[in-house]
DNA sequence: GAGTGGTCTAGACCACGAG
DNA sequence: TCGTGGTCTAGACCACTCA
């Protein structure tokens, strides 16, 4: 067993946490300034600092520079469904959420290329997805298509982002195969200003791939989802002949 | 755009990750001192210790208490693949790996007595399995049964690690479900230690719960795998019928 | 015991946000 | 402008590892 070591930090992270779950510090409040804290403590600011620091990995808190320290709404949590075929389950569960959508044209570079299976420089459609639950974004995805075969109104000049989610959401005929790897990591700095979280929460990063019947990728999704509001599920039916078993 | 402010800790981060990219530092190399490198970048040693906390957490650098810190082997990343019913593809899958494995019997507490959908204090056989590659951990995992769906010579005392793996590998007949829910998190300070990685490396969290023909639980697994060299891949295939447009 | 990382202090100065 | 958080310093002292 090991020995848990209680340092200040650890000492003060626990009793913000329990403050804030049991209500002394509320969803959305703004925590005593730092320097408050650090009296409050009797510790320097950089450890109280190093304190909140934990909260903020576990996406207890958000920092915003030149305000304060908040306590963080709790959300809704995401669950992504995997295994379906459309874009459409990301799309209408996404629905009451508000959903900020644009669309660019842009090159594929290096990792695009590989994924998509194109040649590099070739045209691609971006469709940049960010859902919203009040003003805080809940989650971020980028989903990219071939130029000749995103949906004619996608190419056009800002079509109107309901226009967008409508035709993601349409079944697309040819798929027959999708492949979805998940990964967890910590955000890029634009990934993090973005969702509006710490660098060190993690998040789950999603790569959906999907493949029409010649074999050709005809859409590659990524999904980012805080990790602390997100997961994704899967589930696998077994039909009965798959039952037997083989042993 | 956002305007990369180029701090210390950061910049000291970049040229770190370059020397060892550049083979400049070494696999499973110790790196200088905290104290010779807060010379070397004239900085002081808490500014020093932040890059290098950069690094830990992509993974690069490994800290060892009162050794020094290490540039971490780059290891084989594994693949999980989900939407299969036996958790031999797991097992097999660790097979090229050196696993260690553990039998217990436990008391259902809360949380895994919702997830196996027992009474608290139910008692179950819990299978702790560790993959390594070299004296690197590689993965872990936690196999919950409900005692008596346990196979037999599982909950004999201590038996044969290899007698655990072909059991755990053999397919049972009566599975009809698999739900794989997966996340992304800090891991704990235990898993953290088990796995050898820093506390600030994200963590894939897979739990993986099976349900036979009337709908018991027969199995919980939960998987952990560090975020830097691990992920899941599920691929969704479409049966002809299923390939049919519906608008 | 010598050398390493772990934690912490008590400041300084800079950058951002809101009024 | 003022209060906030962001970064950094130059130490001190403790805990761990290894010879």
């Amino acid at each position: 067993m090991i020995r848990p070591v209680p340092s200040r930090r650890e000492a003060i992270a626990d009793d913000l946490r329990h403050q804030i779950s049991t209500g002394h510090f509320k969803a959305g409040e703004r925590l005593p300034s730092e320097a408050q804290l650090a009296t409050r403590y009797t510790v320097s600011t950089p450890t109280l600092r190093s304190a909140l620091a934990l909260l903020q990995g576990e996406g207890l808190v958000e920092k915003i520079h030149g305000s304060g320290n908040f306590v963080r709404r709790p959300l809704r949590r995401i669950t992504y469904l995997g295994g379906v075929v459309e874009l459409a389950t990301w799309i209408t569960f996404s629905a009451p959420l508000r959903v900020t959508t644009r669309t660019t044209t842009i090159e594929a570079h290096s990792h695009l290329a590989t994924l998509l299976n194109v040649p590099p420089r070739s045209p691609l459609t971006e469709v940049l997805h960010i859902a919203h639950e009040g003003k805080t974004p809940h989650s971020l995805a980028r989903i990219y298509f071939p130029r000749d075969l995103a949906p004619a109104d996608l190419t056009a000049a800002t079509p109107a982002p309901e226009r967008i989610a409508a035709r993601l959401a349409a079944p697309r005929p040819l798929l027959t195969e999708v492949q979805e790897r998940l990964s967890a990591r910590l955000p890029t700095q634009e990934e993090a200003t973005a969702l509006r979280i710490s660098t060190s929460l993690a998040v789950l990063s999603l790569t959906r791939v999907a493949t029409d019947a010649t074999g050709r990728v005809v859409e590659a999704a990524l999904l980012l989802l805080p990790g602390d509001r997100g997961d994704a599920l899967f589930t696998t039916c077994l039909s009965p002949e798959e039952r037997t078993p083989r042993a």
